[in-house]
DNA sequence: AAATAGACTTGATTCTAGTAAC
DNA sequence: GTTACTAGAATCAAGTCTATTT
C-alpha cells in the first residue's frame, strides 16, 4: 500500500482520482446520457424477465437493499472521454523513453475517422533501431513456410490436386460477402500459404518513406519496447520470449533486452532442423504416408528438435518446481522474492498483494407476498419466499418447461420446507402472486427519474469502490470480479443435470483470501463473521475463493481483471507460445502424418486426434463426470459423433463446450478416414472413438513434441494464424471502413473455425423483414424516379406522386443523380442485410477476447493507419495494453 | 495410472447504458 | 422525447491443464 502513492504516471489509473476516482466517473457520464435510459427496454427483458437470478437481485426488494447490488452499473470507467484510459494504456504500454513519438492511435479521438490518420502518424520519430528490426523481422520472414499456415489453408495444397473440397462448414455456408465457405474460399487462393513471400512484398516492397510513417504510427519506439520500464508503471510484462512461458515458471523476471534475440536464435537453430520443411505440407506428407513406417526416423527428428529447443532456447522446462506449494508462501519463497523482486523466481506470481476482500450481495428483503399453494394463500418465513421468489422469477425461462429443473428445484426447497410444511408438492404451488409483484418491481425501477437512478448508482459505488482495487507489488490493479456471487437457481447449460438446484448463499466463513503476508487482512464486511483462511500464497493468483456450493469439488475464484499485468503477461505468454508452435508445426504435422497408419493402436489415435485438433481446432475434450452435462471434446468423441462419407469425407456432429453443436463436414487424408473406420469398428454408438485416448495422455505426447505444448495451443495458433494470413492477403489500400471489413470478414472465419456461435437475438427477424420493408420503399422509389427521367428526357413533368402531389421539376441529370444515389442506398442495405443475416450465429467477441494475438491487429492497424480504437473497445484496449507497443512489421 | 485437487482460461448469455431512429 | 437497437460490461458456467495423492 504504501507504494501506491508514489509515481502516479506509471500508475494505470490515475491516482488522483483514484478514491473517487470511480465515483467521478460516474458522475460524469451519467449527467448527460442518463435521460436516456428512461429507455423502456421491454421485449428483452420482459420476457425473460426474472430469469436469471440476477435479475432478482436487481429487483430492489429481493435483496432488500434496493438496488444496491445491481450488477453492471460499476463499470467506473465511462468517463466520457477516452482519453484518460488510452493515455494510461499507452503510458503502460511503452515503457520509456520517447513517451512522446509514439502516438497510438488510441491516445486520439475516441472514433477517430479518416482524419486520424494525420493525427497518428503526427509525431513519430523515426527510429533508429528499425533498420535493425526489420533485418529481424525479415528473418522471420524467411522463416515462414507453408507451415506456419492453419492445416485447412494446407490442405488445399495437398489436396489441390484432388478434389478441392474440404472443411466445409455448414455455418459458413450462409455468408454473406462470401457465401462460399472458408474453406472453399481459401481454396480458391491457393497462394495464401505463402504467407513469406507476401508478407515480404508488403515490407520490402514498401518505400522506405512510408515505412516510417507507418512506423511513426506505430508505437514509437525508439526504445525497444521490450525494454523494462524504470517506472512503476504495471510490472513490465516479461519480455522475454515465451518460451518460458511456455512452462508457468517465471513470470516476473526481468525484462532482459535479450528478448527479441531469443526467439531469432531458437529459429535459426530450428530452421537446420526443418529442412524439410522446404518441402510443401502436402508432399511431405505423402511421402511420409506412402514411405512405410519411418516412426524412428520421426522420432529423432523430433527429438532433435526438442532437445535443441531446450538448449539453444531457453530451456523450456520448468526448473524446480515449486517446492513449497501451497502451504502459504514458503519463507523461502519469500526471502528470495524480497531480495530479487522482480526475479522470476520459478512459482511466484506477486511479491506484495493488499486488497480489500470482496463485497457480499445485501441480505434478502422479504417482500411479504404470499404465493398460493392449492388456491390459498402461504405464510413462508423469509428463507423459504427468497427461494420461492427465485423459482417465481423464472416462469418465462425456458427451464420452466425442463422436468430435471423443476424436480432439483423441488428437492432442495423441500428440504427447507421440512416434512411438515403446507406445502407438499410443486405442482400445486401457484406463484403468480410473486411474479407478479416481481414484474411491478422491475416495472417501478424502470421508471425511476434518471436522477434517482443515478443516487443509487452513486451509492453502489460508494459501497463497492474500495473492492475494485487491489495493490500487487506496488500497482493499483483492478479486481476482476470482487462480488461474491448472490444465491440463486443453478442454470447449468444444456442438459445439465443440476439445474434447477439451490446454489446457496455464500457467507464469509466460506470465504479464504489470499493476501500479502504483511498486508492488513481485509476486514469482514459481515459484523459478527469472519472469513474462514487468510492465506499469503504468492504462488497463485487469486485474491480470494469459496467453494461452489452446487458442486463442492469446484472453487470460485476472485481474480485480477483482464487489465492487470499478471493477467496480460499470462495472456502474452499464450501468444508466444503459439506461435512457437509455428516452429515445430511442420514436424508436428509430418510426425502424426506418418503415425496415422501406426501399428501401435494408441500412437494411431493420439495422431488422428492431434490431426483433428490441428485442422478443426477441436477441443482437448477432457473427461466429465456423470453430473455434468455430456458433452465431448477431441479426446472424448463417441462413435456415434463422427459419420463416415465415402470416399474420405467425415461428417462431425456433436455437443461440445456448452452444449453448443459443433456440425462440419470435412474431407481427410485417405489414411485418417481409414484409421476413423477402424477405430469404429466393432464399437456402439455411444462408446468412445477414442478408446485408447485422455487429455492427459495427448497432452504429455504433445510436450514430447514441442515444450509446453498442449492441445489448445493449436486452436490459438489456428486462429491467429489464420487472422495473420487473412489480413494481410486481403487489405487493400482504400478506406477505413473498408479496411475494417476486411478485419470483420477474417475476425469471422475465425470465430467460424473455432465454432463460436451466440443465439439468434429474438428480434432478428423482425429487423430483416424491417429492412427488408425499406429496401422495397427505396426500389419503389427508384422506379418512380426512372420513370421521371424517361419523361423529363422526353420534356415532360414528372409524374404524380402516389398521393397525388406535384413533385418538383428536375433535370435528367439530377434525376440521374439521385438514382445512382438510391442505388448506393440500396446496395448499402442490402450488404448491411446480408452481413446482419450471416452474422445472427457467429459470435466474434470471444475470439477476439481469448484467440486473436492483439499484436498482429495493432500491428496491421499501424502498418495500414487504422485506429486502433475501431478494432478494440475500452476494455480490450486495456486488457491488449501489453501490445500497443508492437512493431509495426510484427507477424504471427 | 487413475483419481482428485487446484488454478486459471474460455464462453455464451444477460444486463445496462449509450446512441440511433422515429 | 420516446422507443428501438446494440455494443460493451458483467456474470458465472464450463472448459483446459498441472500437480498431488492414492
Amino acid at each position: 500500500m504504501a507504494v501506491e502513492t508514489s509515481d502516479k504516471p506509471n500508475l494505470p489509473h490515475d491516482f488522483d482520482d483514484d478514491d473517487d476516482g470511480p465515483v467521478i466517473y460516474k458522475r460524469y457520464s451519467s449527467s448527460k446520457k442518463n435521460q436516456l435510459h428512461s429507455e423502456v427496454r421491454k421485449s428483452s427483458s420482459h420476457s425473460h424477465a426474472g430469469q436469471s437470478y440476477r435479475q432478482i437481485s436487481d429487483a430492489p426488494s429481493l435483496n432488500g437493499q434496493t438496488f444496491s447490488m445491481q450488477k453492471g452499473s460499476t463499470v467506473p470507467s465511462p468517463k466520457p472521454s477516452p482519453v484518460k484510459p488510452s493515455v494510461a494504456i499507452s503510458k503502460a504500454s511503452k515503457s520509456l523513453v520517447n513517451t512522446s513519438s509514439t502516438k497510438l492511435p488510441v491516445a486520439n479521438s475516441k472514433a477517430p475517422s479518416l482524419g486520424d490518420k494525420q493525427k497518428m502518424s503526427v509525431d513519430v520519430k523515426v527510429e533508429p533501431k528499425y533498420i535493425e528490426r526489420c533485418a529481424k523481422n525479415f528473418v522471420e520472414d524467411s522463416e515462414d513456410d507453408e507451415d506456419n499456415k492453419p492445416l485447412s489453408f494446407r490442405l488445399k495444397n495437398s489436396n489441390h490436386d484432388n478434389k478441392a473440397t474440404p472443411v466445409v462448414v455448414k455455418k459458413s455456408s450462409e455468408d454473406s460477402d462470401d457465401d462460399v465457405p472458408l474453406a472453399k474460399k481459401l481454396y480458391r487462393n491457393p497462394n495464401l500459404g505463402t504467407t513469406s513471400s507476401n508478407r515480404d512484398d508488403s515490407d520490402q516492397k514498401k518505400p522506405i518513406s512510408k515505412i516510417q510513417k507507418e512506423r511513426q504510427n506505430g508505437a514509437g519506439l525508439s526504445n525497444k519496447k521490450d525494454r523494462p520500464s524504470p517506472l512503476p508503471a504495471k510490472r513490465p510484462l516479461d519480455n522475454s520470449d515465451s518460451l518460458h512461458a511456455s512452462v508457468k515458471k517465471p513470470k516476473v523476471s526481468d525484462p532482459v533486452a535479450s528478448i527479441k534475440t531469443k526467439p531469432v536464435s531458437v529459429k535459426h537453430e530450428l530452421k537446420v532442423e526443418d529442412d524439410d520443411d522446404d518441402i510443401p505440407i502436402s508432399q511431405r506428407i505423402k511421402k511420409s504416408a506412402m514411405s512405410g513406417d519411418k516412426s524412428s526416423a520421426t522420432k529423432k527428428l523430433l527429438t532433435k528438435v526438442t532437445k535443441v529447443n531446450k538448449s539453444g532456447s531457453k530451456p523450456f522446462k520448468k526448473q524446480i518446481k515449486k517446492t513449497v506449494k501451497k502451504s502459504g508462501s514458503g519463507s523461502e519463497y519469500s526471502k528470495s522474492t524480497k531480495l530479487l523482486p522482480s526475479s522470476g523466481d520459478g512459482q511466484k506470481k506477486w511479491t506484495t498483494l493488499v486488497h480489500n476482500g470482496v463485497i457480499f450481495p445485501p441480505p434478502y428483503q422479504p417482500h411479504g407476498v404470499k404465493m398460493l399453494y392449492k388456491g390459498r394463500p402461504v405464510d413462508l418465513t423469509p428463507e423459504l419466499e427468497e427461494v420461492a421468489t427465485m423459482y417465481a422469477v423464472m416462469r418465462d425461462t425456458e427451464y420452466m418447461q425442463k422436468d430435471r429443473f423443476k424436480e432439483n428445484f423441488w428437492n432442495d426447497w423441500r428440504k427447507l420446507l421440512g416434512r411438515n410444511h403446507v406445502i407438499q408438492n410443486l405442482k400445486d404451488c401457484d406463484f403468480t402472486p410473486i411474479y407478479d409483484w416481481y414484474q411491478s418491481e422491475k416495472e417501478k425501477k424502470k421508471q425511476m427519474t434518471t436522477e434517482e437512478k443515478k443516487a443509487l448508482k452513486e451509492e453502489k459505488m460508494k459501497l463497492e469502490e474500495k473492492y475494485m482495487w487491489a495493490i500487487v507489488d506496488g500497482v493499483k490493479e483492478k479486481v476482476g470480479n470482487f462480488r461474491v456471487e448472490p444465491p440463486g437457481l443453478f442454470r447449468g447449460r444444456g442438459e445439465h443435470p443440476k439445474m434447477g438446484k439451490l446454489k446457496r448463499r455464500i457467507r464469509p466463513g466460506d470465504i479464504t483470501i489470499n493476501i500479502g503476508k504483511d498486508a492488513p487482512i481485509p476486514e469482514c464486511p459481515i459484523p459478527g463473521e469472519s472469513w474462514k483462511e487468510i492465506r499469503n500464497d504468492n504462488t497463485v493468483t487469486w485474491l480470494a475463493y469459496w467453494s461452489d456450493p452446487i458442486n463442492p469439488k469446484l472453487f470460485k475464484y476472485v481474480f485480477l481483471a483482464a487489465s492487470s499485468s499478471l493477467k496480460g503477461q499470462s495472456d502474452k505468454e499464450k501468444y508466444e507460445k503459439a506461435r512457437m508452435l509455428k516452429n515445430y508445426i511442420g514436424n508436428i504435422r509430418s510426425a502424426y502424418t506418418k503415425d496415422f497408419t501406426s501399428k501401435d493402436i494408441t500412437k494411431q489415435q493420439i495422431a488422428v486426434a492431434t490431426y483433428l485438433i490441428d485442422k478443426l481446432a477441436l477441443r482437448a475434450g477432457n473427461e466429465k463426470d456423470d453430473d455434468e452435462a455430456d458433452t465431448v471434446g477431441c479426446c472424448t468423441l463417441k462413435v456415434e459423433n463422427v459419420t463416415r462419407e465415402p470416399p474420405n469425407k467425415l461428417k462431425f456432429n456433436f455437443l461440445g463446450k456448452d452444449s453448443i453443436k459443433y456440425e462440419n463436414t470435412v474431407e481427410v487424408e485417405l489414411p485418417v478416414y481409414n484409421a476413423i473406420l477402424k477405430f469404429q469398428k466393432d464399437k456402439k454408438p455411444g462408446d468412445d472413438l477414442f478408446d485408447q485416448l485422455d487429455t492427459s495422455k495427448l497432452n504429455a505426447h504433445l510436450k514430447e513434441l514441442m515444450p509446453g505444448l498442449t492441445a489448445k495451443v493449436f486452436r490459438t495458433f489456428n486462429a491467429s494464424i489464420t487472422l495473420d494470413v487473412m489480413l494481410n492477403k486481403e487489405t487493400k489500400d482504400g478506406e477505413v471502413g473498408e479496411k475494417i471489413v476486411v478485419y470483420q470478414h477474417a475476425n469471422k472465419q475465425v470465430a467460424i473455425i473455432c465454432n463460436h456461435q451466440r443465439s439468434v437475438s429474438k428480434s432478428h427477424t423482425a429487423q430483416m423483414s424491417k429492412l427488408t420493408e425499406k429496401i422495397d420503399e427505396l426500389q419503389a422509389v427508384l422506379k418512380e424516379l426512372k420513370t421521371d427521367l424517361d419523361r423529363a428526357r422526353k420534356g415532360k413533368p414528372p409524374s404524380k406522386s402516389s398521393d397525388g402531389k406535384r413533385k418538383k421539376n428536375l433535370g435528367p441529370e439530377m434525376l440521374e443523380k439521385k438514382i445512382s444515389q438510391t442505388n448506393a442506398k440500396i446496395e448499402k442495405m442490402q450488404r448491411d442485410m446480408k452481413t446482419k443475416e450471416d452474422l445472427k450465429t457467429v459470435a466474434l467477441g470471444t475470439s477476439k477476447i481469448n484467440y486473436l494475438d492483439p499484436r498482429i491487429t495493432v500491428a496491421w492497424c499501424k502498418r495500414h493507419e487504422v485506429p486502433i480504437e475501431k478494432i478494440f473497445n475500452k476494455s480490450l484496449l486495456a486488457k491488449f495494453c501489453w501490445a500497443m507497443d508492437v512493431d509495426p512489421d510484427f507477424r504471427f
